[in-house]
DNA sequence: CTGAAAGCGCTTACAG
DNA sequence: CTGAAAGCGCTTACAG
């Protein structure tokens, strides 16, 4: 009764056809050794049976999986949505699918989850380490998003970059008293980003650099950032190393009565989700990730493609300057000049503060 | 020289201990059809060789491919990172892979990312639609995440039960006029949450129920939600059906010097990274990803392994409500008694908002 | 232009 | 307990 209870192969096709599995492979692949009406007659009938290739026999004859690996190592990571997107687009569009591994943040499950992708075939592996834990050849080319590790394969926002152009945004706008929130010094990210914001600091400007994981170390976890304090101190801007923090920033100066922008403009990094939920929505900088993903499957394709001896282990930018990609600063509320003495945001609020006697 | 240079196979290893490779392989399946001691001999033989099995051989012979696919209709969604976590580690504790698919949100998107995970020969499909989108039988085990499609395969957090500890929360903290705050009144799982929290009110309680697309469609995008207007009417408390949501009316609260929650309780909906960040932190409530995707993933497993005709189309739950896995509130700081006719946050701040005059 | 054959690595009846 | 053989579906020299 069931017309296609079993799926089509291609033997079905020959014997309907009566070729052989070879012309039919053939004619499907169109490698153009078949006449072009069997082609066509071939095709045709392999679509009214609604044949799928089964990658299994493929991948056994070939050696190649057209499948890649993704390793997050912090798949809790707020960016993840992001890099998933980037990747599995750039992936579709180079015919791979991608596989996920999560590594937990923990560098024993890290070589675990490349050991699962590995048995599983993958033809090359993206990975994405949150701390730059060099990742060893393991045999099948390899892309790091974002750490150096291996020299070379590389691929990374420019984050010293993107420092530099909120700074540069914020000094366009009259800012001279600056502070630079990072959350852990030990973060080679974060010190990329105030390492460029520092760089972009024209003479006659002041910048202090604050760390929340010091700050909490010392005052005890969720501690404040003491920034209506530096507002009183004459600051009018805090430049945040990720929309995490700005978004803690804000809610503290909110909460402490100094109005956002008026008092103090903020800025994060990233541009993730909640940038635009936010009022005043956030000023923020955004990693080009499709760009990255680009670079990374672009490289991974290519040393498995290409075969031979390069395809092995690391692969990408031959040095640390080419695989930075530049971020793209996106201006909202949040950021403003200085409020001329505005003292705060009283002008919405009724004199006990919108509560009812 | 290099001693590794292929990758050891099966008949790598008989050869190696003179056996034959049916052998190597029941040992090392340890189907026990072969003696103990043999087995040692292979298996460390294995070992030295740094064997691993390659799975396209044994997919194409067992007819499963040990993969599973993973469809996010909306990959962007913040809420991703707990899904995906949570759907990987059940597939890797049950012995599968993940394969993502993006659907970007569009129909025929889906159907092309379900198709795609096909042809690479998945075992079964596990999709989170956005909207309650019908998925069509595929011939293949799925099981569809939050959002009732074909009846009987649908895990899904319990809204309902959600909405009504959130109310119950604050009910218990003594307010008495809340605010309910939705953004699509077309999204199910909003009114399953509003529906769940107004089913909770006693009698003497007043709820307002405003939908932020709605406000926006009238006044324009980006329009205020008016929480301080209504802080003033009296209403104590604000519970945003997720925390996106509730960020947005937290920041509109404090920017318009509502303390919260002195002057307005808040309280959100999915536990994002976010909810921690912001000061005061968000009371909130979560969902059991971990049980949900232990669900999804074991109903699809046991489909695919028991085979027969069971294994075809939609898998789980035979009632809609045995798909239902109750949330758990967090209760943080964003969530207080009424205040005693506290007026503002002034406490911490000067009397100019802390902006030096 | 077309086909017969081999083989990728594995598992599974089946025979001994 | 062990092995010889077949076959999963595909592609690729090779021969005609």
């Amino acid at each position: 009764m069931d017309t296609r209870r079993v799926r089509p192969n291609l033997s079905l096709i020959a014997a309907r056809l009566d070729v052989s599995v070879a012309t039919v492979s053939n004619a499907l692949s169109g490698k153009g050794r078949v006449s072009p009406e069997l082609a066509l007659k071939i095709r045709s009938a392999a679509n009214d049976l609604g044949y799928v290739p089964t990658m299994a026999g493929r991948a056994l004859r070939t050696g190649r999986s057209h499948v890649l690996g993704l390793v997050l190592p912090d798949i809790a990571n707020p960016l993840f949505p992001q890099i998933a997107q980037a990747i599995e687009r750039a992936a579709a569009e180079a015919g791979y699918g991608v596989l996920i591994a999560d590594s937990r943040n923990e560098v024993s499950t890290q070589t675990e989850a490349i050991g699962r992708l590995l048995e599983r075939g993958v033809d090359g592996i993206v990975i994405v380490p949150r701390r730059g834990t060099r990742v060893a050849d393991i045999g099948s080319p390899v892309a790091v998003i974002d750490s150096p590790s291996t020299p070379g394969n590389t691929v990374s926002a420019d984050h010293w970059q993107g420092g530099q152009a909120v700074i540069e945004h914020l000094v366009a706008l009259g800012h001279r008293k600056i502070v630079l929130v990072g959350n852990n010094p030990a973060s080679n990210v974060q010190n990329d980003r105030i390492g460029g914001m520092k760089s972009r600091l024209p003479p006659g400007t002041e910048a202090r650099v604050i760390w929340a994981e010091k700050i909490e170390a010392a005052q005890g976890p969720g501690a404040p950032l003491g920034l209506a304090a530096l507002a009183r101190e004459g600051f009018t801007a805090c430049a945040a190393v990720s929309d995490l923090l700005a978004l803690r920033a804000l809610t503290e100066l909110l909460g402490a009565g100094v109005a956002v922008p008026e008092g103090m403009s903020v800025t994060g990094f990233d541009d993730l989700i909640w940038a635009q939920a936010v009022r005043p929505a956030l000023t923020t900088i955004r990693m080009d990730m499709p760009a990255i993903a680009t670079v990374a499957v672009g490289a991974l394709t290519a040393a498995i493609e290409g075969g031979s001896s390069g395809a092995r282990g690391p692969v990408m930018a031959p040095s640390p300057e080419a695989g930075r990609v530049p971020m793209r600063l996106i201006i909202r509320d949040s950021s403003a000049p200085p409020g001329p003495a505005i003292k705060t945001n009283t002008a919405n609020r009724s004199s006990n503060g919108g509560i009812p006697e």
